[in-house]
RNA sequence: GGCCCCAUCGUCUAACGGUCAGGACACCACUCUUUCAAGGUGGUAAUACGGGUUCGAUUCCCGUUGGGGUCACCA
């Protein structure tokens, strides 16, 4: 049997960030061509050139380079093509399949706003596709403007889409639509047609907004004599209150979430079950086993939220399958984000190991290795403020006991386990519980009530720190007289 | 409004005519424990509604309702 191999291609255009929807069908498409063996290609439209820039080209390539997702041609700038889409433009000219329209934006609105019965009924009319061929030639001759449109055939446009099945539209209920501007450029619907053919791609996988573009492609193709690929039209993502994801609510860039600490192979995993599942119950998955499962098929018809707790979740999961060893270099660069001074990121696995267990997010970890490497950063919060007020004199007491309990211990006996017996001793001594010698330490510490076992926590801070930490917490709260 | 798409726990989903409707996140309880997590155990929680078809419907068909997308010389 021979099989053709499949070409996808991810199609931003750069007039923003990288949004979470846009990666995923990316990472679909990347899913795809690497099950098939295929090719993906990214093409960057950036036709629309009021609002395409070079910096919002550059945020996609990296965002798609962190998320892993490889492309095998381009990236190719859809702008560098108008010559062919213009051509295959006047070539629907000269086949009588499109004709010039004179009509200004003004007078369009003016027939938009008078069409009886309302506005929504509007339709274009076509008066200009009845102008006597005279007429049209001395308009173009005295060199009046005009724009290329394309007539829609009144036709059944139907396909059948590889997530809903067999989607059905009629010609009559579209309008003829413009492909070439007064000023020579392409039309976005156009352009696309004419590169998915010239590239020949053979899946367009894409977000579900671009549905009803399809049945007026596929007129297109039809009308450029054009194979037709295969389309997939994978749901949206919305918002947790059920809208559309938006900027003014939460993250919806990928570099969001990267700045948040999250991990790309996190991102990568929790996206693609956003509106996809392999069944069997699996959600860790490498990107091998991503592609081993992948299936245009089992995409989601509905529309799906967009749940940061999971992601989280899955990336405390990732995170406890990492090394503070390999988390080191990342956390070294938020750390220099914070303006913590770090002596080389080979002196970071301990400490990142201490919190790691703890932290859901890479962000939390610097935050919390920021405060075991300078004390400047253990602020006291509420829950640490609580239980200093709810101990009162006790807190001190506790302090200056822990001090000279510690005191005993040189820097070489400086370990989790002898400094856990040492506390133990002198609490059996007191006749207290641990945990009341252990909190007020924490506390004094780190300024939180959350941490690692506090011999732990001890150790990897260090003996001199660890005592002056005390010493000052200590005379915080009133203990000199002690 | 026209056209189109969609509908299982709060959320992500499994089921492709017969299951006590399964799993995960979140939540609650218990357990472990040096606090908090993590881990372990258990629990609350769903087939939008109404008609068909069928011996039998989450599953197939129709309608209602609800949600979403789209209707540019934007992409």
């Amino acid at each position: 049997m021979v099989t053709t191999p499949t070409r996808v291609r991810f199609a931003p255009s750069p007039t923003g960030y990288l949004h979470v929807g846009g990666a995923r069908t990316a990472l679909y498409n990347w899913l795809f061509a690497r099950k098939t063996g295929g090719a993906f290609i990214l093409r960057i439209e950036d036709t629309d050139a009021q609002r395409s820039t070079e910096a919002h080209t550059r945020v996609i390539l990296d965002g798609l380079a962190w998320l892993g997702l490889d492309w095998d041609e381009g990236p190719i700038f859809q702008g560098a093509h108008v010559e062919r889409h213009r051509a295959d433009a006047e070539r629907l000219l000269v086949e009588n399949k499109a004709y010039r329209c004179f009509c200004t934006r003004e007078e369009l609105e003016a027939q938009r706003q008078a069409t009886p019965g309302g506005v929504d009924l509007y339709k274009y009319d076509r008066r200009c596709d009845r102008l006597p061929p005279e007429e049209i030639a001395a308009r173009v001759a005295g060199g009046m403007p005009f724009v290329l449109r394309f007539r829609m055939p009144d036709a059944e446009l139907a396909w059948e889409d590889a997530v809903h099945g067999r989607i059905g539209f009629h010609g009559r209920d579209l309008d003829d639509l413009v492909v070439l501007r007064s000023d020579g450029t392409p039309i976005y619907n156009l352009a696309v047609v004419s590169d998915d053919v010239a590239m020949r791609i053979t899946h367009v996988i894409r977000g579900d907004d671009h549905i009803s573009n399809t049945p007026k492609q596929i007129a297109l193709y039809l009308a450029l004599g054009a194979p037709l690929p295969v389309f997939a039209h994978v749901p949206v993502i919305l918002d947790t209150d059920g809208k559309k994801l938006s900027k003014r609510r939460g993250a919806v860039a990928v570099g969001d979430y990267q700045d948040r600490g999250i991990l790309p192979g996190a991102m990568r995993n929790f996206l693609a079950l956003v509106g996809w599942s392999p069944g069997e119950d699996r959600e860790i998955m490498s990107p091998a086993e991503m592609i081993e499962l992948f299936t245009l098929e089992a995409i989601q018809k509905k529309p799906a939220i967009f749940d940061t707790a999971k992601l989280e979740w899955m990336n405390g999961q990732y995170l406890s399958r990492m090394s503070g060893a390999s988390l080191a270099a990342p956390v070294a660069r938020e750390l220099e984000k914070m303006g913590v001074q770090v002596r080389g990121a080979h002196l970071l696995p301990p400490y990142i190991d201490a919190v790691k267990s703890r932290a859901r997010t890479m962000l939390e970890i610097a935050e919390r290795v920021a405060i075991r490497l300078d004390s400047r950063r253990a602020v006291l919060d509420d829950k640490g403020r609580k239980l200093i007020e709810k101990m009162g004199d006790g807190y001190a007491r506790a302090l200056v006991l822990a001090t000279d309990t510690l005191r005993g211990l040189g820097e070489p006996e400086w370990r989790a386990e002898p400094i856990l017996d040492a506390l133990k001793q002198r609490v059996e001594q007191e006749g207290m519980k641990l945990g009341d010698l252990l909190q007020p330490i924490r506390v004094a510490i780190t300024g939180t009530t959350v941490s690692e076992p506090v011999n732990e926590l001890l150790e990897v801070v260090g003996r001199s720190s660890s005592l002056a930490r005390l010493t000052a917490a200590a005379e915080r709260n009133g203990a000199s007289g002690c």
